[in-house]
DNA sequence: TCTTGCCTCGTTTTT
DNA sequence: CGAGGCAAGA
C-alpha cells in the first residue's frame, strides 16, 4: 500500500498503529532509535493523504530548528513541496514567534541571552543591588526559570519571602517593564507571552485552537511547564494531541523541563491511548547493553524493553589518556585508520561527544594537525561575535527605535564623541517628554539643549545618520543595504583603521554577514525584519550547516539528541567532568547527567569508543581526575581494549598502571569473563586513586562546616586539595591533609549509586 | 572622552 | 588561561 512515495512497509505493526490511530491524545513512549520521530514525519503524512487535512490545520513541535528542516523534507519527499510549506513545522520558539508577529501590531525586537543578560545588569544598578552579591547568571536563572514555570513578576513576588528572593522579585518587575517599553521579547517571553496572549484575548485563543486540528510534539519529556501549557491551550484537553518520547532521554531540566509531562500525560488526557515501540532499528545489541546497563541505574523509571535485530557488533573500547593531547591523538588515530586505512566509514560517519564546549580545543588541534576537516556544533556562535552583534544592533534599531539596549549598544560605536555624561542627559530628556531616546536626540540637535557644543554636534550628526538609514530601509536589496550601514556608520573604518590581523578577521565576518543577507533575501523575504527574526532563533545547529561537506562533527552530548552516527566517540569520561561536578549537589543532577550519557551511548550505529584523560589542564593547573562512574556501569565483557579500572584483573590493573598506561592495551573481548569484573570491581578499585576514600562525588563531614559532597579534587598526596560543596556553607576549597573529612555513608564512586 | 592595563572570576548543558 | 570589568591617566 503505497500513498504517493510512502510506503507502509517501511513502519512495523506498533509504529503503524500510531500513525494510523484517528483522533484523540496520543502518547508514544519508547526508547532511543525506535523510529519515534519517522512515527511523527508518517503520521502527519498520513493524516493529509488519508484523512484530507488541510495542511496548514497541522502543527508540529520539533526541538531544534534543524530537526524542523529534516522533518520537513521528509515530508516533502512524501507529498511534495507545495504541501510540506504549508505545514506548521518549528520549534516552540519559532512557532510562538511566528504568531506573535502576526497578531503584534507593531516591530518588536528579540534579546538573546547576552542581551538579557544585559538588561538585566541595568536593573541591578538602576535599583542599587550589589552585583557581587547575587549574580547576574543567578539573576538571570531565576527569572528564565519562572518564565518557564508561567511565573510572572507579581506572583513572583508573592511567594518572594526570603531577601534574596525579594531582591529578585524587584529586578523581575524591572526588567518586564524594560522590555516593554523596549518593545523587545526575551526567549522565555515568546512562549509565555504567546500563552498569556490566548489567555486574554479568547476569540484568538478560538481562532488558533480551530486553525489546528491535529498537534504534534516530538520530544514530549522535555518540555517545561509553560510549554506543556500551550500545547494544552492549543490542542484542548479532548484533543487530537500526538506526543512522542522517552522518559529515559530528559536532559533540560536545567531549562525548566519537567519529567512529570510526560509521566502524567494519561492523567491529564484520560482518554490517551499509550502505544510503546520497543524494536531498535539503530545500534548493536553492544551498544544497546551498554546503554541500558548505564540507564539502568537510575530510579523511578517508566518500564520499557528495547530489543534490536541488530548483530551483536563490535566491542566498545575504552581508551584513558595522560592528558588531553593523548586523548585527541587517539581519536583522530581511529578516525584515520577507519577511514583511510580500512576505507570502511567515511569522515561524516564519524562524531567526537562531549559534556563541555570547552574541551573541543584539544581535537581540533589534533585534527587540524592531520588535515583532516571537522566542523563544530556549537559554542560561539557566528552571530556572537562582538561585530556582528554590533552591526545587527544598528539593525534592530532601525527597525525598531524602542530599543534602547541596542541603542546604548552603538550609539558611541564606533567613538564619536557621544559620552556617558551625553547619554544620560538624552535619557532623562527622553523619559521626561516620554519619547525614545532616538526622537531626544533629533530635538536636542536643533534646540541644543543644555549640550556643550562637541556634544551637540556629534549628537546632531548621529540623528541624521540613523534617520538617513531608517529612511532607505526596503529602498534596496537587503545584502546592499548591510554594506550601507557598515559603511555609513563609520564601522568599517573603524576596523579598517585596526591592526592588520584583527581588523582582517573582523571584516571578514562582516562580509559573511553581508553574503548571510544575501541568501537570506533568496529564500524568497527581502525584509530586514525578516533577517532579524530568523538570526535571533538560529541555533548553534543551523550555523554548522554545511553536510554536504565530508568532515568529522563535534559537539556537545546535549547537541546530539535525535542523532544518529556509526562511529561515536565520548570523550571526557571523567569524574567531576561527566557527570559533572556541578550535577553532583544530588540525585537528580546525578540521574539527568546519566541520562545524558544514555543519549550520547545511543547515538551510535556500530562503533562506539569511550575515552578520557588522567590529569587535564582546568583554569591554567593541571587537576587529576578519576574515571567516570559511568564507564563502570558498563558491563566490562563489553569492552575490549583498555579496560576501565574497576573491570580490570589485577595483572591488568598493575600493568596499566605502569608500563601499559596510555597505550592501548589488546585484550579481546572474550578473554574477560563476567566472573572476572564481579570478583575485582570491589576491592581494586577503591585503593586506585583515592586516598582515603576522598573521591568527587563522595559524601563527607568535616568538624566545623557539617555534612557536604566532594565536588572537585586537585594534586596528589600531601597537595591533595579538595572543593567540597556543604549543605550550610555553600563551596570551600581545603587540603585535604587539614581537613580531616569523614567520608559518610551515602554515595561512593566504586559502587555506583 | 577614550585608552590602557590590572584584576577578578569562571566552565555545565541551549531554544 | 582568557574574557570582561573597572579604575586611573592622557
Ligand atoms: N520500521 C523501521 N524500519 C527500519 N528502520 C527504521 C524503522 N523505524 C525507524 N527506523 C530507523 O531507525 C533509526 C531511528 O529512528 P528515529 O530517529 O525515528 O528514532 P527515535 O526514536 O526518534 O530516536 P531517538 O529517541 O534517539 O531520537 C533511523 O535511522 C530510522 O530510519
Amino acid at each position: 500500500m503505497t500513498a504517493k512515495g510512502f510506503s507502509i512497509s517501511e513502519l512495523n505493526p506498533p509504529q503503524r498503529e500510531a500513525v494510523e490511530y484517528g483522533p484523540g491524545p496520543l502518547l508514544v513512549l519508547a526508547g532511543a532509535g525506535s523510529g519515534k520521530t519517522r512515527v511523527i514525519t508518517y503520521r502527519i503524512a498520513h493524516l493529509i493523504s488519508h484523512h484530507n487535512l488541510a495542511p496548514a490545520a497541522i502543527i508540529a513541535v520539533t526541538f531544534t530548528n534543524k530537526a524542523a528542516g529534516e522533518m520537513r523534507d521528509r515530508i516533502k519527499q512524501i507529498l511534495g513541496n507545495v504541501i510540506a510549506k504549508q505545514i506548521w513545522i518549528g520549534t516552540f520558539h519559532a512557532l510562538c514567534l511566528r504568531i506573535l508577529k502576526k497578531e503584534i501590531p507593531y516591530e518588536f525586537t528579540i534579546y538573546d541571552e547576552e542581551e538579557s543578560k544585559r538588561l538585566l545588569k541595568e536593573c541591578q544598578r538602576e535599583l542599587n543591588i550589589d552585583e557581587k552579591q547575587l549574580k547576574v547568571v543567578q539573576l538571570g536563572y531565576r527569572i528564565e526559570g519562572s518564565k518557564h514555570e508561567l511565573i510572572g513578576p507579581d506572583e513572583y513576588e508573592k511567594t518572594a519571602v526570603d531577601f534574596t528572593s525579594r531582591q529578585v522579585a524587584k529586578v523581575y518587575h524591572l526588567y518586564q517593564k524594560k522590555l516593554v517599553r523596549n518593545k523587545a521579547y526575551d526567549f522565555g517571553d515568546l512562549i509565555m507571552s504567546t500563552v498569556r496572549l490566548f489567555q486574554e484575548q479568547p476569540e484568538l485563543h478560538k481562532k488558533y485552537r480551530d486553525q489546528f486540528k491535529y498537534v504534534l510534539v516530538d520530544e514530549y519529556q522535555d518540555i517545561n511547564h509553560c510549554q506543556y501549557f500551550w500545547i494544552r491551550q492549543l490542542a484542548g484537553e479532548q484533543g487530537n494531541l500526538t506526543v512522542v518520547g522517552d522518559d529515559d532521554q530528559s536532559i533540560y531540566q536545567f531549562r525548566g523541563a519537567d519529567l512529570r509531562n510526560i509521566l502524567e500525560f494519561e492523567r491529564d488526557y484520560p482518554k490517551a491511548k499509550v502505544i510503546k515501540l520497543e524494536q531498535n532499528y539503530r545500534s548493536t545489541q553492544n551498544i544497546l547493553a551498554a546503554a541500558g546497563a548505564v540507564v539502568g541505574n537510575n530510579s523511578g523509571r517508566k518500564a520499557k524493553t528495547l530489543w534490536t535485530e541488530n548483530e551483536t557488533g563490535l566491542p566498545l573500547q575504552y581508551f584513558r589518556g595522560e592528558t588531553e593531547a593523548e586523548e585527541a591523538a587517539f581519536v583522530v588515530r581511529e578516525i584515520l585508520q577507519d577511514v583511510y586505512d580500512k576505507n570502511i566509514r567515511r569522515l561524516t560517519d564519524c562524531v567526537i561527544l562531549y559534556r563541555t564546549n570547552a574541551q573541543s580545543r584539544p581535537f581540533e588541534d589534533a585534527l587540524r594537525r592531520e588535515r583532516i576537516p571537522y566542523r563544530i556544533v556549537g559554542g560561539m556562535k557566528f552571530y556572537d561575535r562582538m561585530e556582528i552583534k554590533d552591526i545587527l544592533a544598528y539593525l534592530k534599531v532601525i527597525m525598531n527605535p524602542a530599543d534602547e539596549l541596542s541603542l546604548d549598544r552603538i550609539v558611541n560605536t564606533p567613538p564619536r564623541g557621544i559620552g556617558a555624561g551625553t547619554i544620560s542627559k538624552v535619557r532623562k530628556i527622553a523619559s521626561e517628554q516620554g519619547s525614545t531616546m532616538l526622537e531626544a536626540m533629533a530635538g536636542m540637535a536643533q534646540d541644543g539643549q543644555g549640550l556643550t557644543d562637541r556634544a551637540r554636534q556629534a549628537v546632531t550628526a548621529f540623528s541624521n545618520l540613523m534617520q538617513g538609514l531608517k529612511s532607505r530601509v526596503s529602498q534596496t536589496d537587503l545584502a546592499r543595504y548591510l554594506a550601507t550601514v557598515i559603511t555609513e556608520t563609520g564601522y568599517l573604518a573603524m576596523w579598517q583603521k585596526a591592526p592588520h590581523d584583527e581588523g582582517a578577521s573582523r571584516l571578514e565576518n562582516l562580509n559573511e554577514l553581508i553574503k548571510a543577507a544575501d541568501e537570506f533575501s533568496r529564500t524568497g523575504d527581502n525584509t530586514l525584519g525578516g533577517f532579524l527574526e530568523q538570526i535571533a532563533l538560529v541555533s548553534s545547529w543551523d550555523e554548522a550547516d554545511s553536510k554536504d561537506n565530508d568532515q568529522v562533527t563535534l559537539m556537545t552530548f546535549h547537541s546530539a539528541k535525535g542523532l544518529e552516527f556509526p562511529l561515536v566517540f565520548m570523550v571526557g569520561m571523567e569524574e567531576g567532568l561527566f557527570p559533572h561536578s556541578n550535577a553532583l549537589q544530588d540525585e537528580h543532577g546525578l540521574a539527568e547527567e546519566r541520562r545524558l550519557c544514555y543519549v550520547g551511548i545511543t547515538r551510535a550505529r556500530e562503533r562506539l569508543i569511550l575515552t578520557g584523560t588522567a590529569t587535564r589542564s582546568s583554569f591554567g593547573n593541571r587537576i587529576y581526575n578519576s574515571e567516570s562512574r559511568f564507564l563502570h556501569e558498563i558491563p566490562g565483557r563489553l569492552f575490549m581494549g583498555q579496560i576501565p579500572l574497576c573491570h580490570q584483573t589485577a595483572q591488568q590493573t598493575a600493568d596499566a598502571r605502569g608500563l601499559w598506561r596510555g597505550k592501548q592495551y589488546q585484550v579481546s573481548a572474550d578473554t574477560l569473563s563476567n566472573e572476572h569484573n564481579e570478583h575485582f570491581s570491589e576491592d581494586v578499585c577503591p585503593d586506585l586513586d583515592d586516598e582515603l576514600g576522598l573521591v568527587v562525588g563522595q559524601r563527607v563531614s568535616h568538624a566545623k562546616y557539617g555534612s557536604g559532597t566532594i565536588v572537585g579534587k586537585q594534586g596528589v598526596g600531601e597537595d591533595l586539595k579538595l572543593e567540597v560543596a556543604f549543605t550550610r556553607h555553600g563551596r570551600k576549597q581545603m587540603l585535604a591533609r587539614f581537613a580531616a573529612l569523614q567520608p559518610t555513608s551515602g554515595k561512593s564512586r566504586a559502587k555506583g549509586v
